[in-house]
DNA sequence: ATAATTAATGCTCCTGTTGAGCATAATGAG
DNA sequence: CTCATTATGCTCAACAGGAGCATTAATTAT
């Protein structure tokens, strides 16, 4: 084993961030350029940690405070298309929630929901049509194009295990897989010049949509054990207003009264005494997230009704 | 917000590896230089990406295949003690699960039980007498050590969260939090140059402790839902050596008979047909894992009997 | 041999959690 | 006033998980 290290060959470090909003519903996410790239840029060495570096990176471009930074993964593909010339570029992405939106308006910095990446992701309203009509029938053509059986079996096992059959067995937290498997399967623009059939969904630039991918899925695990969602909500809501911003992370449809029971029970809330009455129906209670309980579930643990992985 | 990214100041790449393999009911983990390092090395950039870099960096240190590879965290920290000079050093950590121990012999790369580096995190026998005794005294001083009544609660608080009261309330996942509250308490002898009464534990150097209270971390949070302690294991075992594994691995007893019980639930293993009488009592039957479940289950999910975070 | 000890295994019980759905309460719209 | 709509309370059945009893099949001690 070698000794300890000496130096290596030099090399740039990229930050990519996947900053996280809600909003009307929909889970944001903030782009550039059109909406093909995610914010990056180099790291700016006067900070004393990496996290510091981004946050304050992220705070100083947006004029937002940052709830919530979670490092997600670093990439040094030697076949990243953005290393420049010989230079080695190692990315270093990471995952942000923040509470509001900044300035609106259509210009560059402009937040997107996800699922204009991912429509296929979105079984708010029951299983996306999108996987039975158009990703099966193309994956299932990928499943049985290749020489060898074993292989092919292999393929199939995949498939079935990521999408499901398109109406059941769907576990939400498999994002990434399921965007490389449809980029190894040829039906993502990024993944060769041209696609002669891609599946729905927006591409973007570089590994983008794939460090996009990584951070979805990331926030769809972690809200299941560590109450992150909080980080997301304005101070103060009503438990439906909760409901649909867990159902846009995960991706899927709660039921409302177990969604309420767990919450309470877990003493995640409390009443603010007030009451709104925005929508037709009964007022609902506004409520605020009880500072301690979140910091104490911020280690031990949260429970939502989100447990169909099978 | 920047466009996509020019280049920053150059960097030193290093790599940093938690290996573990399980002998003798022990977690073990390669160390270098008496325990006093992990493997580490520059990043060879001949790789084409990271984690076959440090596969093969692995594999041919070691002679040993490596299972299971997973990138646990990257640190660029400016007060690092490993920077050189003016140079920036970012280190990237990896997690990797291997099979058998390489070489015995206690000559310099050696492996060694992770429970010498944190002897408070193994409850195998039931609550580490080391928490009462030394521990949770210490910290207390610590606790009440700061003016600021504010402060005082919340350090009060972290103590309990992570340490629980030295007998109820474990939470085996915590490895990091756990070290991290010791490191500020000034009880490690990493945090400072002179500690007056260390909590007990082999130090190492530079953050290497830190890493490997990652990666336990990493590990025992992984194992309760992937079935990952198949690759430490040999092709064949009894279910009371898998279940030893996983006590090693998670620093707690499990119920035998509810162990057993999940295991075959999940179709995990097959018998192979086998039996041994290595000790005393009945001969137990041997058992090997069924790939095509354990490659299923890696997406799927997994089931311990290990869940008492509260 | 026989008894005691040690493990392996099979089963039962009890409890808490979770998924689903019924029923009732409180509003605004027409 | 009636209906549509949303909030909220409660019940039920299925299931998962923690504990412990009982039985079986070996080895070791007397």
């Amino acid at each position: 084993m070698t000794p300890p290290p000496a130096t290596s060959d030099a090399v740039a470090i990229e930050l990519n961030a996947v900053l996280v909003a809600l909003t009307a519903d929909q889970p944001q996410v903030l782009t550039l350029d059109d909406g093909a790239l995610l914010p990056s840029g180099p790291f700016a060495t006067e900070y004393p940690t990496l996290q510091s570096g981004v946050r304050a990176w992220v705070e100083r471009q947006t004029n937002h405070p940052l709830g919530y930074v979670e490092q997600l993964y670093t990439f040094a593909d030697r076949n990243r298309p953005a290393s420049h010339g010989r230079q080695r570029v190692v990315s270093i992405s990471y995952l942000g929630l923040t509470r509001e939106r900044l300035s609106a308006g259509a210009r560059d910095p402009e937040w997107r929901s996800w699922y204009r990446y991912f429509p296929w992701e979105d079984w708010r309203t029951g299983p996306s049509p999108l996987i039975a009509q158009s990703i099966l029938p193309q994956l299932a053509k990928w499943g049985v194009a290749d020489g060898d059986p074993a292989s092919r079996r292999e393929r199939q096992q995949r498939i079935e295990m990521t999408f499901g059959d398109g109406l059941e067995n769907w576990n939400e937290d498999l994002v990434l897989q399921r965007y490389e498997l449809l980029y190894e399967a040829g039906l993502v623009p990024e993944a060769k010049a041209r696609v002669t059939d891609p599946v729905p969904g927006m591409p973007m630039r570089h590994d983008h949509r794939r460090i996009l991918a990584t951070g979805i899925a990331r926030l769809r695990a972690k809200i299941k054990y560590r109450p992150v969602f909080f980080e997301l909500m304005p101070p103060e809501f009503t438990l439906l207003q909760l409901q649909r911003a867990v159902e846009a992370l995960a991706g899927r449809p709660m039921h409302k009264q177990n969604f309420r029971r767990l919450i309470d029970l877990q003493g995640l809330v409390e009443p603010t005494g007030a009451s709104t009455s925005e929508a037709r129906g009964r007022p609902a209670k506004l409520f605020r997230f009880r500072r301690e309980v979140v910091l104490e579930r911020a280690l031990a643990g949260t429970k939502l009704p989100l447990s169909r992985p099978n």
